[in-house]
RNA sequence: GGCGACAUAGCCAAGCGGUAAGGCAGAGGUCUGCAAAACCUUUAUUCCCCAGUUCGAUUCUGGGUGUCGCCUCCA
């Protein structure tokens, strides 16, 4: 498989230091807020990265960090979110903020079908590790103390601007607004390892050290982690765009100053999701979250194929238009599988039937083998559908390469083909009958709505037979508006409700 | 100021030197009292501009233009 790998900006193939092992590091949500569709994204692609990893057959060991440490109280948030002012409000702990939401997070992943990785490693459970590779690191010549704090002497490195051709003199302290130099560093790259004189006056969480009562700095919690949970060599490090400099830059210089030896071969760096305004951010701009999709009425399902439909090295620009026509899209590709029998027959000619599934199967993998090109792999899904092969084994392949594309396919497909076996048999009922049958498609409409609709369709049959057509279209615009959209049968009607 | 990415139809998007995938929307058709849904058919003589390399460039090189990101909170 080719790789993008920001260290060497080429596609690279992939390998790894242990022949069937996958070593993943992945950087983790910062648990002062909730995770926002940006956000997400990185942590989408970042799942169908492993699963395929998985899919071709290696045994994937990932870990990821929840950095609940650190940044809980920095003023880029203050009073931002009702959640974190409720917290507060209510005398919660930093600690219970935390909680609430990496919970949050994990039932985002679960929504999105992201898978959560083998090991999970709060910051704060790992601080003594923290203090161990930073006395590592003062030992070894790499770190000094000055004014209260522990710095990593950039100095020290021959190469520390490993993801761009920057160089020191170039870099600009203080584009933001609100950023100040440090007086305390040698060098304006020296990076802080641990705290003791907080930035954050309300900075909750302390640990005695032996450079005093403090805190571990941004970076050094991802290397102590993959250290510690993955060992010395790293196969694998993922994260957002963002991270590459100054986070990833910096725990490049850590790890490998730490170890002696090179540390991670291959970084994956997921781009960011825009607005039409801008980078959508936890600072600034729209912020949408997974909840906020499903009330607008999408399913999660629809913004992962939303994601998967471009590049991850692409910004993608989110906009409710794009969302629009996923949603179609997403619709009529679970309708066009759950039209597949899964009891069809066997193939006639099982053979020309395998080769025709081994070439679709190909092409799967050779769009995922091209660095991760989920718009060609969910064009492979289309490319099952249209085949001259089997509805069983049609079947079959969209439930491998669903695997990893986590769509929920099958599954969907699967409960619209018991609901339309289910109109189907009122269907005939009302066939032998000559009754009208009305169905609902809409399970989570409250009974006195649907019973009013009901009687609605009912009074504009009866229109229809009394061929007043236009009072039968004034009701079906009555029901339009209150978001009922209509399907005539012979002798049934079936109905939805958005 | 420095570093980096991107530019393909109305919209999203693939494409990695051999003559423009796919999705959405649109148009035409089947069905229908009219609709809706579904299905079938159809939709870029051309890929931001200008040079160059080549038998051949959307793909490579150089130069423009535009959009976006990073430069110590960020996925």
């Amino acid at each position: 498989m080719k790789l993008y790998n920001t260290l060497t900006r080429t596609r690279d193939e992939f390998t790894t230091h242990e022949p069937g092992v996958c070593r993943m590091y992945t950087c983790g949500p910062t648990v002062y807020h909730f995770a926002h569709i940006g956000n997400l994204r990185t942590y989408i692609m970042e799942d169908v990265l492993e699963k395929y990893l998985r899919y071709t057959g290696l045994d994937v060991k990932r870990c990821m960090n929840i950095t609940d440490v650190g940044h809980l109280t920095s003023d880029a948030d203050t009073g931002e979110d009702k959640m974190l002012k409720g917290a507060r409000r209510e005398h919660k702990t930093v600690m219970e903020i935390a909680r609430f939401y990496t919970d949050a997070f994990f039932a985002d992943c679960k929504k999105l079908n992201i898978r959560i990785p083998d090991t999970v490693v709060p910051a704060t459970s790992k601080i003594d590790d923290f203090i161990q590779m930073v006395e590592v690191l003062i030992e070894k010549g790499y770190a000094y103390l000055s004014g209260g704090n522990v710095y990593f002497d950039t100095s020290k490195l021959d190469n520390y601007y490993v993801f761009g051709n920057q160089e020191a003199e170039d870099l600009a302290v203080g584009v933001r607004e609100g950023v100040e130099a440090d007086e305390a560093k040698r060098s304006k790259t020296d990076f802080v390892l641990w705290f003791t004189k907080s930035k954050f006056e309300d900075q909750e969480l302390k640990w005695e050290s032996p450079w005093g009562l403090g805190y571990p700095g941004w970076h050094i919690e991802c290397s102590a982690i993959s250290v510690s949970a993955l060992g010395e060599y790293l196969d694998l490090h993922c994260g957002g765009i963002d991270n590459a400099f100054p986070h990833h830059t910096n725990e490049i210089a850590q790890s490998e100053a730490y170890l002696g030896h090179p540390w991670c071969p291959q970084w994956f760096h997921v781009l960011h999701l825009n607005t039409t305004s801008g980078k959508m951010s936890k600072s600034s701009g729209e912020f949408l979250t997974v909840s906020l999709l499903e009330e607008k009425g999408y399913d999660p399902m629809v913004y992962r194929l939303f994601c998967l439909g471009s590049h991850y090295r692409k910004s993608l620009v989110f906009s409710w238009e794009g969302m629009d026509s996923t949603k179609t899209a997403y619709g009529k590709l679970v309708s066009r599988i759950a039209a597949l029998d899964p009891d069809a027959k066997e193939a006639t000619d099982p053979d020309a039937e395998k080769q025709t599934a081994q070439a679709l199967r190909a092409r799967f993998a050779e769009a995922m083998d091209n660095d991760l090109n989920t718009a060609l792999a969910v064009t492979a899904l289309y490319d099952v559908l249209k085949a001259k092969i089997g509805d069983r084994t049609k079947l079959a392949l969209i439930g491998e390469f669903d695997s990893v594309l986590s769509l929920n396919l099958l599954e969907a497909a699967a409960k619209l083909r018991e609901q339309n076996r289910a109109a189907e048999a009122a269907k005939k009922a009302a066939d032998q009958t000559a009754e009208l049958a009305v169905v609902c498609r809409s399970p989570e409409v409250d009974p006195e709505t649907a019973a009013e609709v009901e009687r609605l369709i009912r009074e504009r049959a009866d229109a229809k037979k009394a061929k007043n057509f236009a009072d039968a279209d004034a009701i079906r615009e009555k029901l339009s508006a209150m978001g009922v959209t209509l399907k005539d049968g012979k002798n049934t009607v079936e109905w939805t409700k958005e």
